[in-house]
RNA sequence: GGGCGUUUAACUCAGCGGAAGAGUGCCACCUUCACACGGUGGAAGUCGAAGGUUCAAUCCCUUCAACGCCCACCA
């Protein structure tokens, strides 16, 4: 046995493993075979990405499920790739290109800056992929995609111009959300809402052509008065009533236009019951002026400056043209007050900059079609969301979809597949670059500028990775994917447009079970940002820690993650998580500093049904049995996607019951077995302690693997193991409980001796006696099963409560001469009284008052239950069980209720 | 304006119908031959408030409060 270092050091295991593992092509899955799938695809980063702690957090999620679903025999594959991330990644080679050169993408060149991207990407680009190595992931490299790689390429063209065949792709000129700042158009989903922006609510007055009198319409927007074409009252409003038809002129660009009625867009209790119609800059405006058939007029052009529709103001940005056309309408005295206005305001995602609604001509999914089905997928159950209420929320944005702008004004990403023809400007939508118009046959065809969303690449992710639109053997064996773990803030941008992606494409669900995972957060629930330099960055903890103890840690936190509660991190959740490593470590450096002489083969033998309960000792069944327990209820755990509580019970399994228990009785044992104790040696005890311990600690590595995979990989080498084993704990088998390990019988006894070495325990420390200092423990029990089993393991009490001698009576029975009654700490362990003769250590008095105490617990805890079980309605209605379970703690109160009266008297006083 | 969630020990969180659990922290003792990244023992909670249902409620129902999240075009 080679010796292990005294502390555990990452640092010198991790790297070594990840290499082994890829060499022996242990991460991919072969289609062909012959077993179950489990298919899971990484929810793809964006290239320009660096890991980050959400990332972290879901790829261990992601790693632990397929790690453990591997070693449960299943076909396990997880399918690794990167998005190309449109405007990210755009805006970030810009940025790059600004520092270094001066230039911006004008001036290289679609082309030539497209180049520039790509040599970035080849250049940077694979820094989240090595990173994910790091983190210990077990991903299909081989299977290795990328969003703008020529044949998913060809997979987003099929899917847009099958679309546009059935109708469902459209192109049309409407209001839609452009970001002046990134100079393209986005969906409503990349419009992030500022909630209660202070704001103002101007008026003003527009006076009537006529010179009758005017009409004050009220507006958070003052400068989008230079496009107005309407102003609407509501027809039942008597304030107004009387001027609709009436004509405005306007008193800046002199346009005119009418007072028209309209109970949809104005409430009549609202500001002052009249609004100014902007139909080219405000949403409701726009379905306003479709509803009337109003004029439509821009007045800012695509950086958000006013155009020439806003005659004097042209040339102005948005915001100085407010306060100027504010100025104007002052100087005009057409002003008529203002209002403190709190209001949403919305911001583009990618660069915070005020969105502006725009009248534009773009590219849009019918959603409507889309949604239905993937509304009824989940409805009957064929895709499940864990936790189940999120299912709620996908509902509720299902059945209010509105259609998707799906072009953008860029130049990363897949180009729209429609080229226009100059001769009879119809458009021509093909798979592949057209030499002839369609409709004319002219080869004037020009192709559509524009790129797709980002996200109508993201929703094919799980069937075009594998292939799609060709009919694929990976396509067949791992479509639909088994769980899809994501972070609850996608559920619409990618989620739920997946189910509509796969359900349309492949007419099945893209993925059985949704897992979402909660968002991380620092430790004062603050959001993580550079900005805020509140980050962990989980490289740096990575390099300071492992990256075992950092997946430990994040699996320890991952519980099901509820609306608007998140996951504070702080680096005292990974040094917890490292202190289990180096617990671990040590406790096999215990054991292989034990083993001498072990033979792992006639174990495995020996207990190739189970334990013989005749030949091995109370502590050896136990943990044996224990071992079949903890599977038993890790496995149900991973299953129930409880994560945390199946890391929880990983870390007490090993550190409460083989570290603070099993090992210490081992120890005690070995000794004894070696002769090397007082007590009579049996050679014969060594091999079952030395297999109970190394089945415990090879078990608890397989159940730990998911979670901790160098660390479990790594001790599990050093543990013998019989021959014929497997190379690598990555292809052992997930344990699972064997129930012919089950012993009841031993749990229990193990269960009263525990009770009373605590109690004993308790005793010394209530009592400050020195760990040397060996003490008589007097055990009085009330029945003969009992005192047969502390009879039975008095050895192992002595040891574990550090006693020269125990003595077990039943109650009442004589003490034996040596026990001064007036001098006993005791302690009752349930039902036991444990009693330690402490000559001169006792204060009668304080003993009674402790004594008295207890009593006074233990009277209320018996007239509870006795109340209870006095009811005929609880003893009627209560289930047996409950009934069954009441009594026989009742019988124990009262027994320990004689006990404390019995050592009351004892003491006098 | 709708919808959802949270409120349990000092902190962070499990539990969700049979008289409350974990990790950390705290207190006392221990340099016991795997580990001081440790051991042993302990203190600590009217389970947000008020009603109701039930033999029984932290857990179910109602109302309220505080906090948080999501959705929505109210000028």
């Amino acid at each position: 046995m080679s010796e292990l270092p005294k502390t555990y050091e990452p640092q010198l295991i991790e790297p070594r493993w990840y290499a082994e593992w890829m060499a022996r092509g242990y991460f991919h899955a072969d289609a062909s075979a012959p077993k179950a799938p489990f298919a899971i695809v990484i929810p793809p980063p964006n290239v320009t990405g660096s890991l980050h702690m959400g990332h972290a957090l879901g790829t261990t999620i992601e790693d632990i499920f397929t790690r453990w679903k591997r070693m449960a025999a299943y076909n396990a594959m997880w399918l690794p790739g990167t998005d190309h991330a449109g405007i990210a990644t755009q805006m970030v080679v810009e940025r790059e290109l600004r520092e270094t050169e001066g230039k911006s993408r004008h001036d290289l060149g679609r082309e030539e800056f497209i180049k520039r991207i790509w040599a970035w990407r080849e250049r940077t680009g694979d820094r989240i992929l090595s990173q994910l190595k790091t983190m210990g992931h077990s991903l299909d490299w081989e299977r290795l995609k990328f969003t703008m790689e020529p044949a998913y390429s060809a997979a987003v063209i099929e899917a847009f111009v099958r679309l546009y065949e059935e109708g469902l792709i459209y192109r049309a000129r409407r209001l839609i959300n452009w970001c002046v700042s990134c100079r393209t158009a986005l969906s409503d989903l990349e419009v992030d809402y500022d909630e209660g922006v202070q704001g103002e609510l101007y008026e003003f007055a527009y006076p009537l052509a006529d010179g009758s009198g005017e009409v004050v319409v009220a507006t958070t927007r003052p400068e989008t008065m230079l496009g107005d074409t309407a102003v609407a009252v509501h027809p039942d409003d008597p304030r107004h009533r009387s001027k609709i038809g009436k004509i405005i002129k306007h008193p800046i660009t002199g346009r005119e236009f009418p007072i028209i009625a309209d109970p949809v867009l104005v409430d009549p209790k609202f500001g002052t019951g009249a609004v100014k119609v902007t139909p080219a800059h405000d949403p409701n405006d726009f379905e306003c002026g479709v509803r009337h058939g109003l004029p439509m007029i821009s007045i800012l052009d695509e950086m958000g400056v006013v155009n020439a529709e806003g005659g004097p103001f042209a040339g102005l940005d948005r915001w100085k043209a407010r306060k100027a056309v504010k100025a104007r309408l002052h100087e005009l005295g057409l002003e008529r007050g203002s209002k403190a206005h709190v209001h949403a305001v919305g911001h583009c995602q990618r660069c915070e900059t005020v969105v502006e609604p725009m009248l534009s001509t773009q590219w849009f999914v019918k959603m409507e079609p889309l949604a239905q089905p993937a509304i009824e997928a989940v409805e009957q159950g064929k895709t499940r969301f864990v936790p189940e209420s999120w299912s709620k929320t996908y509902f509720h944005w299902m059945r209010n979809i509105r259609d998707w702008c799906i072009s953008r004004q860029l130049w990363w990403g897949h180009r729209i597949p429609v080229w226009y023809c100059a001769r009879c400007r119809e458009m021509t939508v093909a798979r592949t670059t057209p030499t002839q118009c369609q409709h004319c046959g002219s080869g004037e065809l020009t192709q559509d500028e524009d790129v797709l969303d980002t996200w109508f690449s993201s929703w094919l992710w799980p069937f075009a990775t594998l292939g799609w639109p060709n009919e694929t053997r990976e396509l067949k064996t791992f479509y639909p994917t088994t769980v899809l773990d994501t972070g609850y803030d996608i559920i619409f941008f990618w989620v739920a447009r997946m189910m509509m992606a796969g359900l349309h494409f492949m007419k099945k669900v893209p993925f059985r079970t949704v897992y979402l995972h909660t968002m991380v957060t620092d430790d004062k629930g603050e959001k993580m940002s550079k900005v805020k330099g509140n980050t962990i960055d989980p490289v740096d903890v990575i390099a300071k820690h492992g990256a075992d103890p950092l997946r430990f840690a994040l699996a320890w936190l991952t519980t099901h993650a509820a609306q608007g509660k998140n996951i504070k991190f702080s680096m005292g959740n990974v040094e917890d998580a490292r202190r289990f490593a180096n617990k671990i470590w040590n406790a096999t450096r215990f054991a292989l500093l034990n083993l001498e002489g072990f033979d792992a083969d006639r174990f495995a033998d020996r207990t190739a049904d189970g334990p013989d309960r005749a030949e091995f000792d109370l502590p050896e069944r136990w943990i044996l049995s224990r071992v079949q327990r903890a599977s038993e209820e890790i496995d149900k755990a991973l299953e129930e996607y409880r994560i945390s509580d199946a890391a929880q019970a990983v870390y007490h399994f090993i550190w409460d019951e083989i570290c603070d228990w099993y090992i210490e009785l081992a120890k005690a044992a070995l000794l004894r077995a070696d002769g090397n104790a007082e007590i009579t040696a049996n050679p014969e005890a060594r091999w079952r302690i030395q297999g109970a311990l190394v089945t415990a600690l090879e078990t608890a590595m397989r159940l730990l693997h998911p979670f901790m995979p160098f660390l479990s990989e790594e001790i599990w080498q050093q543990l013998p193991k019989p021959s014929g084993a497997p190379q690598s704990i990555m292809i052992t088998l997930y344990p699972v409980r064997d129930v012919r390990f089950y012993d009841d019988a031993s749990e229990a006894s193990m269960a009263l001796v525990q009770k009373v070495i605590v109690a004993l325990r308790g005793i010394r420390a209530d009592k400050n006696i020195h760990s040397a200092t060996r003490v008589m423990a007097l055990l009085s029990v009330n029945d003969d099963y009992k005192k047969t089993i502390l009879e039975g393991y008095k050895t192992i009490i002595a040891e574990q409560g550090r006693c020269r001698e125990v003595r077990v009576r039943r109650s009442g029975a004589s003490l034996g001469g040596e026990f001064s009654l007036d001098h006993v700490a005791t302690a009752l362990a349930g039902d036991v009284e444990v009693m330690v003769p402490l000559e001169g250590l006792i204060d009668s008095g304080e003993e009674k008052v402790k004594l008295t105490r207890e009593r006074a617990k233990l009277v209320s805890d018996r007239d509870y239950l006795a109340r209870k079980l006095a009811n005929p309605q609880f003893v009627e209605k209560a289930p047996a069980e409950v009934l069954e379970r009441s009594r026989g703690k009742l019988a124990e109160v009262e027994i320990a209720l004689a006990k404390i009266d019995e050592a009351i008297v004892r003491i006098g006083a």
